[in-house]
RNA sequence: GCCGAAGUGGCGGAACUGGUAGACGCGCUGGACUCAAAAUCCAGUGAUGGCAACAUCGUGUGGGUUCGAGUCCCACCUUCGGUACCA
């Protein structure tokens, strides 16, 4: 019998699909194991092969729970709302939702094309108003909750505002934008829209003015990463910052205990601490400065109180709300010039730009401490939306002001004597205050303390803690996402819709593109918009993160039409146990899903306070782009191609044109070309080029008719490879169906894991597959002889043969507790050579193999499962247990080092006493041959492992 | 810029806790089978020197700790991910 997967996949997922052997339920007695993998987002380009990395581990994975005897969840479905879809729209006038059905009915077909074991009857989708009807639900919820820093929760917004017709906002501690102070009687005599945006203050989800990334010739807000220097990517257009209404999230009230429950979680270091960093929590002081000229005082947060008699000059961001009135005649000129250039730059721009460049307003702040005068700057190194968006700047001890003073020349006062630390930097908070009036003499860290003292007792300022992280930004000015469920009254107050009637769908649009003044298509839907009463609704949408912050809770009950999930569901699968996806959604949707899931715990709805319990980051695969150079300037009005290894100079006068991986030889290689074939294929493909010259080493070809340079014949044109993103906009998406097609599905899964570590980022590259798929034979072949007959018998296996067995158990075992899948790969490889050898063709070791097996090759696994005469699924088998007593050895091979170095090595039984060990190794000949003329000054024996000898 | 990660043979990688560097696989070389090829099987394969035994070097670079460093510490280089409206 050949091993044929084409015809063995087909038939086990039918029989999986038809005995509905992955569906599970909440009431059940086993254990439960919930293992998710992030939420796919549908593009038009399909699956490649980087997507199913880490779907196949989770997937082994969740297989591996199930024979240890767990109820595991492993669901999956897609995030479906999206830029894509709509840019796409626009382009092509295309629905959205035709578009995204297609892709999700692609990928669903790619997927199970793996053989994933996922329960299918859970699948679900962001865009079908079933879920965002939740979504919605979860929004209103936000809206109608203020954070109260005393209980340290979430409250009903209608305590607050019962608590202010009882007694003011005083005694009130809730995360709030701006602090307001007002009395009952005060609050009762407000107008409702008063009324209104003081509650705007409060609401865990609020509107306030930011700042977008505006763009006047496409009509759109658009994305960071849609500006490249300052213009649209798209067409080159300027963009500006343009000031706008929107929708924000209060995440920073939660900032806290996202920051402290973080302990609790198996996550890898280096992701707890991207996420503390991105919180960015410290503790300073809030300091009011006056400023020179009028009563106003300038706030600013500072960690570094202590370095005040430092501080020579402020800094403001340019969007800084004084900046206008703290700007002297002399000085407008050169600000405005200056403001109009940071106006066209991003924050992230701003943030990676080492030259230095500020301007002075002309006005002067006080120092609250000595009375200095100091000069008041702006710079686009000081964010807005971070602290205050002013600092005060201590040249002497920040790196970054330091630059900026030395750049313009302002003074630079050391105030802290370092010379006993001179491996310092200057921001380390070490050394002795100097030139500091009554800190100096003290160390550091007492003289913040001593300065956060007398700031209080001045009255100029309080201990403050602040958090880099930002409240998230939730307002989208596009068509496909969800509607808000919100209208206005006529005085412009927002108003929550009755639950009653969610979903509110999305209204049917012909045409995508963005209504003017960066309002959302939705607002020329006029009949949708205006309603009869005279109100109005929003027209944004939400963003992308918004269905995928608690899409992991839906799964647990997809199909509840009374909640978001039922209580009892929720209650039996709790939270996520395993959790696999990439590292790039390290503060962006596992911070926004923490939040939602407190808020959510605040409610009493969900009954753990972390969503993920152990999280698993796989590697991106990596695509190869393949890149031909072409000249920037025509040759008699033909495009002019040139081979890599004839441009010099890093291709100046070149642009880079991204070519179909297809076209390519040697693909991937320092060495990648296209030759005569490549050049047609990629002539017929763009067919702009057809006149082109391609210019190679040896000749040129033009119109199909290459002409020999110095008799040379050969017309390769070498290729730029670049590692990078596989994409649709590189041409260098690998479809895993072509894999599937050539080498089955089980070995697709087995060579992804063989790659390398989950963890890891890597190229894809298919060298190596055949070794994958030749261990599949090999393993099928255990079963049957030359001639295709089934030969495994009942024989009593070996001790030998018993010993590759439980080595292989034990090793799989370990190596999937920790996500080393590549070497559970070697692993069966090893074992399989192992059994070749030894002839084996035994049930008792055979069966066993084929559990260990399933969960990485599940499709040949069912197959043999059912030919060794089983009757039900190889899914439900028990995982085997492997016995110490066929593990133990006699011997051990030890290495014998002098001085660090192996020169030898010795068999010696187990358990030898060390003595013994030592007087054996130093009678080797070979160690006393390295010996001679040395005295023995030590020996190290580490028993079981090595012996080292150290002589001089 | 800032935060995080990774750099080991021709290639993907292994070495889990500081203890035999290169498991396993690809590729390559030689051989068997074959009219031939494919497939399969066997042997070899880090570099340098040597007929060989063997020796020296070797885990991005430079330093350090240690009896012993791919693994720990310091500095640097390169690549990748994120940087708040891609998902």
């Amino acid at each position: 019998m050949e091993y044929n997967p084409r015809e063995i996949e087909k038939k086990w997922k039918k029989y999986w699909d038809e005995h509905q052997v992955y569906q599970v339920t909440h009431q059940s007695d086993k254990p439960k194991y919930y293992v998710l993998d992030m939420f796919p987002y549908p593009s038009g380009a399909g699956l490649h092969v980087g997507h199913p990395l880490g779907y196949i581990a989770s997937d082994i994975y969740a297989r591996f729970m199930r024979h240890k005897g767990y109820n595991v969840l492993h669901p999956m479905g897609y995030d479906a709302f999206g830029l894509p879809a709509e840019q796409y729209a626009i382009q092509t006038g295309i629905h959205p939702a035709t578009a995204t059905t297609e892709n999700i009915a692609r990928y669903r077909a790619q997927l199970e094309n793996i053989g994933f074991s996922y329960d299918w009857s859970r699948e679900l989708k962001t865009c079908d108003p079933d879920y965002y009807r939740w979504t919605q639900w979860i929004f209103l919820q936000l809206f109608e909750h203020y954070y109260d820093q005393d209980a340290d929760k979430a409250v009903p917004i209608s305590e607050l505002v019962a608590r202010f017709e009882r007694s003011g906002s005083f005694g009130v501690h809730a995360a709030c934008t701006q602090p307001s102070a007002f009395s009952a009687t005060e609050w009762k005599a407000m107008s409702p829209k008063a009324k209104d945006d003081v509650l705007m203050n409060y609401r865990l989800a609020y509107r306030q003015v930011t700042y977008v990334n505006w763009c006047e010739a496409l009509g759109t807000v658009l994305a960071n990463d849609e500006v490249k220097d300052g213009v649209s990517e798209r067409g080159g257009h300027p963009v500006e910052r343009k000031p706008m209404l929107q929708w924000l999230l209060r995440i920073t009230a939660y900032a806290e205990r996202l920051l402290r429950d973080l302990d609790t979680l198996e996550w890898s270091d280096s992701m707890k601490k991207m996420q503390s960093n991105w919180i960015g929590r410290s503790e300073g002081a809030q300091l009011f400065f006056p400023i020179e000229g009028s009563d106003k005082k300038l706030e600013i947060f500072t960690t570094r109180a202590d370095t005040i008699f430092g501080a020579t000059f402020m800094v403001l961001a340019p969007e800084h709300d004084w900046v206008k009135e703290l700007t002297t005649t002399d000085n407008a000129e050169s600000v405005n010039a200056y403001l109009k250039y940071t106006n066209a730059r991003s924050d992230r721009e701003r943030m990676a730009e080492k030259e230095i460049t500020g301007v002075a307003l002309g006005s002067h702040a006080i120092n609250p401490f000595n009375g200095e005068r100091i000069p008041i700057w702006i710079s686009e190194y000081v964010l807005k939306d971070y602290g205050t968006g002013a600092i005060m700047a201590v040249p002497s001890d920040d790196d970054r002001d330091y630059k900026f003073a030395q750049y313009f020349g302002l003074p630079i006062v050391e105030i802290i004597d370092k010379s006993a630390f001179p491996d310092a930097t200057r921001q380390d908070k070490v050394g002795v205050m100097i030139n500091s009036d009554f800190l100096t003499g003290m160390q550091v860290p007492q003289a913040i303390e001593a300065t956060l003292k007398r700031i209080e007792e001045m009255g100029i300022g309080k201990r403050q803690i602040n958090y880099k992280l930002r409240d998230a930004i939730y307002s989208r000015q596009r068509y496909w996402g969800e509607p808000f469920p919100i209208i206005y009254d006529p005085e412009g107050v927002a108003h929550a819709m009755k639950v009653e009637d969610l979903p509110l769908e999305l209204p049917e649009l012909e045409d995508f593109q963005p209504s003017g003044g960066g309002k959302s298509p939705l607002a020329r839907h006029e009949e949708w918009v205006d309603l009869p009463n005279g109100w109005r609704r929003e027209t944004d949408t939400m963003p992308g993160f918004a269905g995928s912050s608690w899409y992991f809770l839906r799964y647990m009950d997809p199909h509840n039409d009374q909640a978001f999930a039922s209580q009892d569901a929720i209650n039996y699968w709790k939270d996520v146990d395993l959790y696999i996806g990439g590292t790039e959604h390290a503060v962006g949707h596992l911070m926004y899903a923490r939040f939602w899931n407190k808020f959510l715990y605040d409610k009493g709805l969900v009954p753990v306070v972390e969503p993920f319990r152990k999280l698993v980051n796989q590697g991106m695969i990596q695509g190869v782009i393949e890149y031909l150079y072409l000249q920037k300037e025509k040759v008699d009005g033909a495009s002019r191609f040139v081979s890599a290894e004839l441009v010099e100079d890093h291709g100046d006068g070149f642009a880079k044109i991204p070519i179909h991986v297809e076209f390519v030889e040697d693909y991937g290689s320092p060495n990648s070309f296209i030759n005569k074939k490549g050049i047609e294929q990629f002539i017929e493909w763009r067919p702009e080029f057809r006149n082109a010259i391609f210019e190679c080493s040896q000749g040129v070809y033009q119109n199909g008719v290459f002409t020999s340079k110095n008799g040379g014949k050969d017309s390769r044109m070498v290729t730029v490879s670049e590692v990078g993103k596989m994409s649709k906009r590189y041409f260098n998406v690998i479809n895993p169906d072509d894999v599937v097609e050539e080498y089955g599905a089980d070995c697709f899964r087995l060579y992804e894991m063989f790659l390398g570590p989950l963890e890891q980022a890597k190229p894809w590259d298919t060298k190596g597959i055949d070794g994958v798929s030749k261990f599949l034979r090999k393993f099928w072949s255990l079963f049957f002889n030359e001639k295709g007959e089934w030969i495994v018998t009942d024989e009593a296996p070996s001790r030998e043969e018993l010993k590759t067995l439980h080595q292989c158990i034990k090793k799989i075992h370990d190596d999937l507790e920790r996500f080393s899948l590549n070497t559970c790969v070697s692993g069966f490889m090893i074992a399989t050579n192992e059994l070749r050898r030894l002839n084996t063709s035994k049930r008792a070791i055979l069966e066993p193999m084929t559990v260990l097996l399933a969960p990485f090759a599940p499709h040949l696994s069912e197959e043999l499962w059912h030919r060794l005469g089983n009757s039900t699924t190889v899914v439900k088998a028990a995982f085997p247990q492997w016995s110490e007593e066929y593990l133990r050895e006699d011997s051990v091979t030890y290495p014998v080092s002098i001085n660090g170095k192996k020169r030898a090595t010795v068999d010696l039984p187990v358990g030898m006493p060390v003595p013994e060990i030592e007087t054996a190794a130093l009678e080797m000949p070979e160690v006393k041959k390295w010996l001679e003329g040395l005295t023995v000054r030590k020996t190290i024996v580490v028993p079981g492992r090595m012996i080292n000898i150290v002589a001089n």
